[in-house]
DNA sequence: ATAAAAAGTGAGTGCTTACTCACTTTTTAT
DNA sequence: ATAAAAAGTGAGTAAGCACTCACTTTTTAT
C-alpha cells in the first residue's frame, strides 16, 4: 500500500474542508454526469456548465480532472461510509432479532435506503471499479473489512440457535454478497427496474434465497 | 426494436466479408486495446499503430470508431455465438447425463474454454454494456432466448428424475447466472484470478453451491 | 499487358479537450 | 475602513482527438 494517492488526499482535504456554495455544486454536477455517462465521457466544460462556474473555478480547487473524481469518491469513504457504519451499528445494538431472517429483512430494508440514497455515487464506483485497479484494491481492503466483522458476529449467533448451517464464515459472505450484490447492482445501478419495483417483494425473494443455500432445513 | 444500428450493420458485412491481413490486425489491436483500456480511453491512432497499419485504413473500412467497436461486437454475435450454440448442441448430444450435476459439470467446463478462448471480447461487453443501452438490450433479446431453451430441457430432465426442485425455470435460471456468472464475471473477466486458478476445484465449488440451493435433499 | 477497382497511406483539418493565468470579486481579519 | 487572502473568472493555449482526402500501391479481371 504505501503512499497511495488516496492517502495523499485525504491529508490535503483536512485544508480543503471549507465547503463553498459552488464547490458543492461542482460535486453535485460531476456525479451526476459520471454516473450517467462515465469519467472519460464527460468534460470538465459540461460540468461547469451544470453547475454554473467558470471551468477555472473547477481547476482552481482540484488540480486535475483526475482529481475531481477521487475527490467525490474520497468525501464518499470519508464522510458516508464511517456515518454508515456507525448508523447501522446503532440501529442493530437498539433491535433484538429473534431469527436470522429478521435481521437479513433488517440489513437488507436499511441498506437498500443507503444504496437508494447515494445511488449516483455507487454507480461511479461500480463503474470505474472496472477500469481503475487502484480503486479496487482500496475499496476491498479499507472499508469492507469493518463492516464484515459486524456481519460474521451475526452469522456466529444464528449458527449457534441453529438456523444457519455450521459453513465457513467467509464462504457465507461470499454467498450472501452473490445473492444480493450481483441483484443490487443490476436492479437498482444498472437498470432503472428499482422505479417499478415491490422493495418488500424483492427483500422477501433475496431472503428466501439465502436461507435456501444457507439454513438448516 | 425495428431496425437498429446491429441490423444495418449485419447486411452492410456481408459486403465487407472481404478479410485482409491488415483488417485483422486491425481488429485484433483494437480487442486488445478495448479490453484494456476500454473504448473511450483508446485513439484511433493507437489502434493504427499497434496494427501497424495507417490510420486512414481504419476509417477506410470502418467509418467511425464506432463503428470499429459495433463491428467487433457483430462478428463475435454473428461468428461465434453460433458456432458456439453448435458446439455445445453437439456435444451434448454425444454425451448422455446420468445427473444432474455431471451435466452442470460439463456444460460449465466447456463454457470456461470459450470464455477464456475469447477472453478480450468478453471483456469489452462486459465494460461497454455498463454504457451502451442498446447493446445491453441487443445481447439479451437476441442471443440468450436459443441458449436458454436448451438449458430448460435439461432442467426439466432432473427435474424428473427427482433431481432437482420443482422450482419455476426462470427461477432457476436466475439463480445459476448468480451462482456462476457474477464468480465468473470476477475471476475471468476483471481480476487475473483464473491465472492462478484450479479450474477443476472452481467448477466443484459451483456445481456444489447450486445444488445446495436447487438440489433435492 | 492493361485498365479498372480496391486497399492502403499519412499529412492535414477542424474541433474538443484538460488545463493556465492575469485578472476581478468576495470574504476574512484587524 | 483597509488590506491581505481566498474564491472565482473566462479568454487563451497546446495537445490530442476522430476523421478526410488527394494520392500511391496492390489486387483483380480481361
Amino acid at each position: 500500500m504505501d503512499t497511495t494517492i488516496f492517502e495523499q488526499l485525504l491529508s490535503e482535504t483536512k485544508q480543503t474542508s471549507k465547503q463553498t456554495d459552488k464547490l458543492v455544486r461542482i460535486d453535485l454536477s460531476a456525479i451526476e454526469l459520471f454516473a450517467e455517462k462515465g469519467f472519460a465521457n464527460t468534460s470538465t466544460k459540461e460540468i461547469a456548465s451544470r453547475a454554473d462556474v467558470a471551468e477555472g473555478t473547477i481547476f482552481k480547487h482540484y488540480k486535475t480532472k483526475e482529481n475531481l473524481l477521487l475527490n467525490i469518491l474520497l468525501k464518499f469513504l470519508k464522510v458516508l461510509m464511517p456515518s454508515m457504519k456507525k448508523e447501522i451499528l446503532e440501529k442493530l445494538s437498539q433491535q433484538e432479532f429473534k431469527t436470522f431472517s429478521e435481521f437479513f429483512d433488517f440489513f437488507l430494508r436499511n441498506r437498500i435506503d443507503f444504496i437508494l440514497a447515494n445511488r449516483d455515487v455507487f454507480r461511479i464506483f461500480v463503474k470505474e471499479l472496472i477500469y481503475n485497479d487502484e480503486l479496487r484494491t482500496l475499496l476491498f481492503s479499507n472499508t469492507a473489512a469493518e463492516i464484515v466483522e459486524v456481519i460474521y458476529k451475526y452469522y456466529d449467533q444464528f449458527k449457534a440457535t441453529g438456523e444457519l448451517r455450521e459453513v465457513d464464515n467467509a464462504k457465507m459472505l461470499k454467498f450472501m454478497l452473490k445473492t444480493v450484490l450481483a441483484d443490487a447492482v443490476w436492479t437498482f445501478m444498472l437498470t432503472d427496474y428499482y422505479l417499478s419495483l415491490d422493495i418488500d417483494q424483492w427483500i422477501k425473494e433475496r431472503t428466501d434465497e439465502f436461507l435456501i443455500g444457507m439454513g438448516n432445513h
